[in-house]
DNA sequence: TTATATTAACGTTACGTATCGTAAAGATAT
DNA sequence: ATATCTTTACGATACGTAACGTTAATATAA
C-alpha cells in the first residue's frame, strides 16, 4: 500500500463537469414532464440548460438516451421484501407503482420505451432499472410465499409475474382504463387466487 | 328514392383517388414493415408510392395517424367467440393473437401507439379495432363462461381481461421474454384457475 | 369548369458534427 | 514555489442534412 505504479494513473487535463451532465439532465426531465417526450429535443436541453450541445452529445448518444438517463433519476421506491403475506407485501408494492406511474412520468416512460432502440445497452439498463425492477421485486416475494406453503404449484412464475405487473403498462399503453389503487388490488388478489392452496 | 336533388349533390371536378390512398398505404406498410416505424416518414412514402406528399396530407394529418392506418388495413383475424368451453376459446383467440403480435408487425403497433397523441380520434379509433377488439371478445366469452357457471364471481372482469391481455403487450413493449405460444396458454390457464369453481 | 393530383420549392426545426477560443487540472521546468 | 506546458472538457457558433408541413404552378380527369 504505498506505489502509485499501477493503481489509478491520475488522469490529465480538465474533468468532465458532473455539475453540466446534472444540469443537463435536471431541464430534460423537466422538459419532459411539461411539455412531453416529443418536444425534448437536444437542442431545447442545450438551450435550457446552458450546456453545450456537444457536451450532451458527449455523454448520451441521442435524444431517447438522455430522456431515458433523466427518467432514471429519480428511481422508483423499491419494494418492501420482507415480512408480512405474499399478498400483503404485493399490494403494497403495486400502491407505490400505480402512484408512480399514474401520470405524466409513466407515459414518458412507455414512450421513452416503445422509442428507444431496444438493442441498444441504454435501453436494456434502463429496462431493468425502471420497468423490471418491481418484478423481481416480486418473484422474490412468490418465491418465497411458494417456499412456505403460501402458494402452491403448478406455478408457471414468468407468466404469472407478467400478469401482475403487465396489465399496469397495458392500461397506460392503450389508456382504456384508469391506472387506480383499485385495479392494483384486484391484479394482485386475483392472481394470488390462481395459485392459492385451497379454493377459497 | 329516385330523385337526385337533396340526396348525394353529384360531385363535380375531379373525384379523390382511392389508388393513391392505396399506394400510399401498401408504401407505408412495406417501409414499417421493412425499415421500422421511425424510417416510415412522409417523405419516404411519397418517394416509394408516388403519391405526392399534399395528396398524402389530404388523408392523413401525420406520420403517426398514416401508420396507423397502414397498420390497420390488415386486420387481426376476429376471435372464433361461440361453442367449446372458455378455455379453449381463449386458448385458440390467444394463439391468433400472439402469431399476430411476435412478429415485426407486433413491435410497429406498439410503437405507434406509444407515439401517437393518446388523445387522437385515430389513435382511439386504432385502439378500438387493433388492440382492444380482442379484449372484447375475450370479455363475451367469460361473461358466457359465468352465465352458465363455467367460471364463479367474485369476478372483476375489467382488471382479469387485462390479466389476459396486457402481459402480452407487456412483453412486447419491454421484450424482457419472447412473446410464445406456450405463453399465451400459461397465462390462459393461469387466468382461469382464478375465477374456477373448485380448487381444480 | 372545377376539384383533385403531381411536382417543385419554400421556410422551419432538429439533427449530429466540426471548429473555435477558453477553462481547468496534472505535469514539468525553473 | 511559481510559472509555463500539455491535455482534456467546456460553451458558443456554424455547418450540411433530413424531414417536417405548407404553398404555388401546372396537369388531369369528371
Amino acid at each position: 500500500m504505498s506505489q502509485e505504479s499501477n493503481a489509478t494513473p491520475k488522469k490529465r487535463g480538465r474533468p468532465p463537469s458532473a455539475a453540466a451532465q446534472k444540469r443537463a439532465l435536471e431541464a430534460a426531465h423537466e422538459i419532459l414532464m411539461t411539455e412531453g417526450f416529443g418536444r425534448m429535443t437536444i437542442e431545447a436541453v442545450a438551450a435550457r440548460s446552458g450546456v453545450g450541445k456537444p457536451t450532451i452529445y458527449r455523454s448520451w448518444a441521442n435524444a431517447q438516451e438522455l430522456a431515458m438517463a433523466a427518467l432514471l433519476v429519480n428511481r422508483l421506491p423499491e419494494a418492501e421484501v420482507g415480512g408480512g403475506t405474499a399478498q400483503a407485501a404485493l399490494v403494497a408494492q403495486m400502491r407505490g407503482l400505480v402512484t408512480a406511474f399514474a401520470s405524466t412520468r409513466g407515459r414518458q416512460i412507455t414512450m421513452a420505451l416503445a422509442a428507444a432502440d431496444p438493442e441498444s445497452e441504454f435501453t436494456k439498463a434502463f429496462r431493468n432499472r425502471v420497468i423490471l425492477s418491481s418484478r423481481n421485486a416480486g418473484r422474490v416475494i412468490l418465491e418465497e410465499a411458494l417456499a412456505r406453503g403460501e402458494i402452491v404449484p403448478p406455478v408457471d412464475m414468468d407468466a404469472l409475474l407478467d400478469m401482475i405487473y403487465g396489465p399496469v403498462f397495458f392500461r397506460l399503453l392503450v389508456g382504456h382504463r384508469p391506472v387506480s389503487p383499485e385495479f392494483g388490488d384486484a391484479i394482485v388478489r386475483t392472481a394470488l387466487r390462481a395459485v392459492a392452496p385451497s379454493g377459497a
